[in-house]
DNA sequence: ATTGTCGTTCCATTATTTGGAACGCAATTT
DNA sequence: AAATTGCGTTCCAAATAATGGAACGACAAT
């Protein structure tokens, strides 16, 4: 693996305990199941027990009964090759999960609006760490399978929802989620830097829009606009994205006040359904 | 091979533990999170703290513990008015469940011919417990939205792919969930009691074919045929289901040796893909 | 003001997780 | 064939985290 300019491999002093409490959050056992959970959900492919082991800092015998429990649970599956993989019992969640989610249903038809709109695929994603988790997509040709898209988490830096999720964050959130980032660069142009990224947070904090210029997939842009509750304990993002070939970057940026518009209703709705409370 | 008086017999030194020592497979604290965490999913709506005090068999500090571990960890989310509903993290695992999931995969093409021989909607689940949960479905008109079905947990006892799953299980096992299911009727036609169950679990071990003639929801008829690995550790179904107005009883029973055919060759496709080894 | 409900916090007791070491089994090497 | 290596699994005393009864604070209704 080739590890050309990600070699921020650490930045000692950076984050002190303090600001780093985010992630050491204190969720006990549940957390470290949870934690290997994620390790075998993130994988692109089926993982064996060494291979868990190498990744996760869990002894043996400690990570051998998570695994037992989880697979006992349902939540992984374990195969006869000695595989392990995300078990079938999490779908029930997940249907609960995006069947119920407010924020959702709530964005739906302005999805929809900003579909007819401009004919391309709209997306609508959450911030949940350093990732971006999208809750739902239209998209014209539903050729596409279901769940193509939707459950999907992709990096923060270089998603048009990422980003545009980032600059709605308290500069001190802002900073500890930046300082979890592993920088990959994806294209030529994924930004692979804190700095290059705080840079752009600012550009999209002045205009309200979040770009991606082919910086995740080649050939792919999009434009985006951040989605938050007052107190911005809920952070996410819409964007409308499409391929290169067809969508100009000038073409792009007229949109942007669309994506801004549909993004503020999205907001308005949630205020006046969720937020006459104090 | 049927077990005809195979009645209340006790066979001493089989698992007698207890009637109830299936569900009391000891995964520890994990174990009691996720009983948590299906609480709030089952629930139809939003549940307030008390709500689950009430259904879950825990004190009330415990209880808040494992729920704010839930909330911390993203498998839960915690509205400002103190209700609690799943938490989208479970997306992103369940997208990976789905992407990655053999059987699904397999299946596919299996589905696809079988909506084109019927015209009908085709789905394809797994048991799990006493319920069936499904991982796929073909349908012509693609006017529902996704996740509409895919991830539903339904009773085994009143569907045509649980009650396949059913026939296929050793009787042991068999036994077990039948004795852990809570029955509800549906509609008129919902099967209520454990001995009409066993019942119909001999007709479709004899004949290969399960109905659902309206039994879980009125108009909806169904043909199924069960799915299982050879040792019997994996078992589901697929069925094609349809309205009871344009689907006559003979037209479904016409379409038996169809599911059971289609469930044939995708037994035939796993074992060629998973099966060679011992 | 008063009572009741609900969510939350606290802390000594208790039960669970932990993790180092050893085991059994194949596949590979000598 | 015998020995070795790699891998998944099991065991159990020590360490740690979960438990749960009780008290607290906020809010609503009386």
């Amino acid at each position: 693996m080739d590890n050309p300019a990600d070699k921020a491999v650490e930045a000692p002093s950076q984050v002190d305990e303090a600001p780093s409490a985010r992630n050491r959050a204190d969720t006990g056992t549940l957390g470290k199941a949870i934690a290997v959970l994620d390790i075998v959900a993130s994988a692109d492919q089926p993982m064996r027990f060494t291979d868990i082991l190498a990744v996760s800092d869990q002894p043996r015998g400690t990570l051998h009964r998570q695994l037992s429990n989880l697979v006992e649970e349902g939540l992984l599956s374990l195969g006869r090759d000695h595989s392990y993989s995300v078990g079938i019992r999490l779908l029930k969640f997940a249907a609960r999960a995006w069947a119920g989610n407010q924020f959702r249903a709530i964005a739906e038809p302005h999805l929809r609006n900003l579909h007819d709109l401009t004919g391309e695929t709209v997306h609508l994603g959450v911030l949940r760490g350093n990732e971006v988790i999208y809750l739902d997509k239209v998209e014209s040709r539903q050729a596409v399978r279901m769940y193509s898209q939707i459950g999907n988490a992709s990096p923060v830096y270089c998603t048009g929802v990422g980003k545009a999720g980032l600059s709605a964050l308290p500069d001190p959130e802002l900073k500890a989620v930046i300082a979890s980032i592993r920088f990959h660069r994806f294209t030529d142009s994924t930004l692979t830097t804190p700095e290059a990224l705080l840079r752009e947070i600012e550009e999209i904090r002045a205009s309200g829009n979040a770009y991606d210029r082919e910086e995740h997939e080649p050939g792919i842009r999009c434009v985006a606009a951040p989605i938050y509750s007052e107190d911005r304990s809920f952070v996410g993002g819409l964007s409308v994205t499409g391929p290169a070939y067809r969508i100009s970057p000038e073409l792009l940026e007229s949109w942007a006040v669309l994506v801004r518009n549909a993004a503020g209703a999205i907001m308005e709705d949630m205020g006046a359904r969720l937020g006459p409370r104090t």
